[in-house]
DNA sequence: AACGCTAAACCCACACCGTGGACATCCGCA
DNA sequence: TGCGGATGTCCACGGTGTGGGTTTAGCGTT
């Protein structure tokens, strides 16, 4: 019985992209609290203490997904329609959370200085510029964009599914809270998509107001 | 040597809000990471165990002190001015999430529906219908702002303090990133208090606005 | 062609984690 | 007076991240 491997492999059996792709698909069929260097090298056939050689400990593969997500956005051409563009850049930076939803909160809190994560932030950058901001200005509007979009996507991929049952409702009705019984039947509801439309569209035509 | 207690003791050694005190006191020592049954539990000079007759398990324990850093908000009496209320509410956010900065993404990642969650809730709805929204339109409005606040506290509180660093800015201008290199000397610097500012300042304004 | 050097895989081991289960002790109430 | 439940202890189990050492294969140099 020649059953375990020993040594180098004749051909590498590991990558980092092939690393990555795996912690993925755990993170899609289990959560990033069932990612760990055991789960994932078992995912892989392969011995835990191997994924060292091609990242950096537990926090470096959870870096290391986190760039690939963020090299996954497709940013659109500019159109020279500002509200369009800034629009498009949030669909994408959305679609690509709703791809991986329990990969988002990753990529929504982790910062990272990588290309990766620079390439969208210029790209917002261009637009604003192009639309009269000033270099200061622009950055500051570039953080309000960006922080209202994390808060509303963090918000979107942690709603529970099965929000439509009235259970919900009823905790806030019996609240006693005046304001909150008479909004209670809006509360329980969540529409994903037309909170995402209005508070984006709401935080991006701020900005292009303020530009005049 | 009688050192090792044994049984119920006369008087109780714990309570749910020493456990939550003591939880705080190590995620402001060590960070979240840090907190553990095991962990607390050697704070207080108690076996890990014993805080399962206080608390639901470890995530039971986070949900506690959330529950608590919640309970702590103070949310000032409205003045009728719209503009200044809001920001008051949304400031008291802010003042408690820096009084903990390490325990301030538990706040603002976990969605709870205790009464100390549905309290600023109610405070917020109240001031947007006083300024004239109708419901369905003030739950919008306030998941707008409550995004925004969101994603700016998170970001706030996860900044690096030794930012002033021209490491990062030189990482920027060596992208080669257009709008990016302009904007690399703003990008570099990060005034809490100013981003802060601006960004709750913009959204309270496009709320305000749309109500006209 | 033969040498080493390094990279990529393995296994063993350690300290730590959350928590299930069994036990001891004391309080409050019937 | 007695007894059930609350409170705290200890032991144990399977899990974690990773430090250290070992084996083998590929590559660059002489």
């Amino acid at each position: 019985m020649t059953g375990t491997r020993r040594g180098r492999p004749r051909t590498p059996l590991l990558s980092r992209e092939s690393i990555v792709a795996a912690t993925l698909q755990v993170i899609d069929a289990e959560g990033t609290a069932a990612v760990g260097m055991r789960s994932v090298a078992r995912a892989l056939g392969v011995d835990a203490k191997s994924l060292y050689n091609h990242v950096d400990g537990k926090d470096g593969l959870l870096d290391a997904v986190t760039e690939h997500l963020l090299g996954g956005l497709v940013l659109p051409a500019p159109t020279g329609d500002a509200r369009r563009d800034l629009r498009a850049i949030a669909d994408s930076f959305r679609d690509q959370a709703l791809k991986h939803p329990q990969a988002a909160p990753l990529v929504l809190t982790r910062q990272l200085a990588s290309p990766q994560a620079l390439a969208p932030v210029n790209a917002v950058l261009a637009v604003l510029r192009d639309a009269g901001a000033g270099t200061e200005e622009a950055v500051h509007m570039l953080r309000m964009l960006l922080a209202t979009l994390i808060g509303t996507l963090l918000r979107e991929v942690s709603a529970a599914p099965a929000f439509g049952s009235n259970d919900r409702e009823d905790t806030l009705t019996a609240s006693g809270l005046p304001a909150l019984v008479d909004a209670a039947a809006h509360l329980a509801r969540f529409d994903r998509e037309a909170e995402y439309e209005y508070t984006v569209d709401l935080a991006i035509t701020a900005v292009l107001h303020r530009l005049g």
